[in-house]
DNA sequence: AAAATAATGTTATAATATATCATAACTTTG
DNA sequence: CAAAGTTATGATATATTATAACATTATTTT
């Protein structure tokens, strides 16, 4: 976790912005979380001394991270997550269990170029790939 | 799309479920169009001599077409569009077009396996797969 | 220090979606 | 056929998710 801090740090050096005290919040709860949180959800965790955080408050944090490759928006679930893959660029896709919750990010080659090899053939040029597979964990089979 | 429509009533027959008047509408408008539609865009042409529909009508033939597989749910743009494949058992894939909106459905045999074989390696059963490519088409790159 | 830029605060509202209960339409069964 | 059961629709209200717009504060640049 503090290694992710860390991580991010540096992403947001490189990319010459700023991790304010707020972002870092909502990227610390993010992470802290295994299963995705809505934006609604993060933000009554923000109030500061009794006072709530307002809606745009979160939606520029998160829109900030994304926008760092730090979090990832689940479409599906209309939630958030923090980034799991330690390598800068990175395509990645999502598990999400349907019973407990949880988003197990993978990065599958193979999956990947199945689309872009896919894409080629309409002469399609991807942009961002969301990728959601929902079902059931290996834990929540039995 | 006359053909089309057969095939939702044999759909439909087969399923022993019930093509109703509003579904077969909010069918055949969700089908004219090439892009996704919106919820709230299919409302206002569901009017009968000036009343409008209220909300619940058209989600509920919205969830009843994409349950029949008649209509599938893009989840990325909060929309739905027309299922353009013929067999009736079928998983696919969306190529959402930025710019000028269209949203092509490909049924790509080797982004599926790859996916398969993924959920497989972490014992993951799927249920539903969201595969949404967004980028440019091939006539809006010029 | 002043100006420019970036981030946050604040209020309001837009856009998307569902819960709930009442009514109407079909289907099944005696 | 009529009663009962089931399914679909109407109608009202409200929940949930997200953004617009403008004011203020903090940081960076000149």
């Amino acid at each position: 976790m503090d290694n992710a801090l860390q991580r991010a740090r540096k992403v947001c050096e490189e990319n010459k912005v700023r991790l304010t005290p707020i972002r870092e919040k909502v990227l610390l709860l993010v992470w802290q979380s295994h299963n995705p949180l809505g934006a609604y959800d993060i933000l009554p965790m923000l109030s500061e001394n009794g006072k709530v955080a307002a809606p745009p408050t979160v939606y520029r944090a998160l829109d900030f991270l994304v926008a760092q490759g730090l979090v990832h928006r689940i479409a599906s679930l209309n939630a958030f997550v923090g980034c799991s893959i330690s390598s800068d660029q990175h395509v990645s896709q999502f598990l999400l269990c349907r019973k407990c919750g949880v988003a197990i990010e993978i990065v599958a080659p193979a999956i990947t170029k199945a689309i872009t090899h896919n894409a080629d053939q309409y002469g399609f040029q991807i942009d961002n790939e969301s990728i959601e597979i929902s079902g059931l964990c290996q834990c929540c089979q039995s």
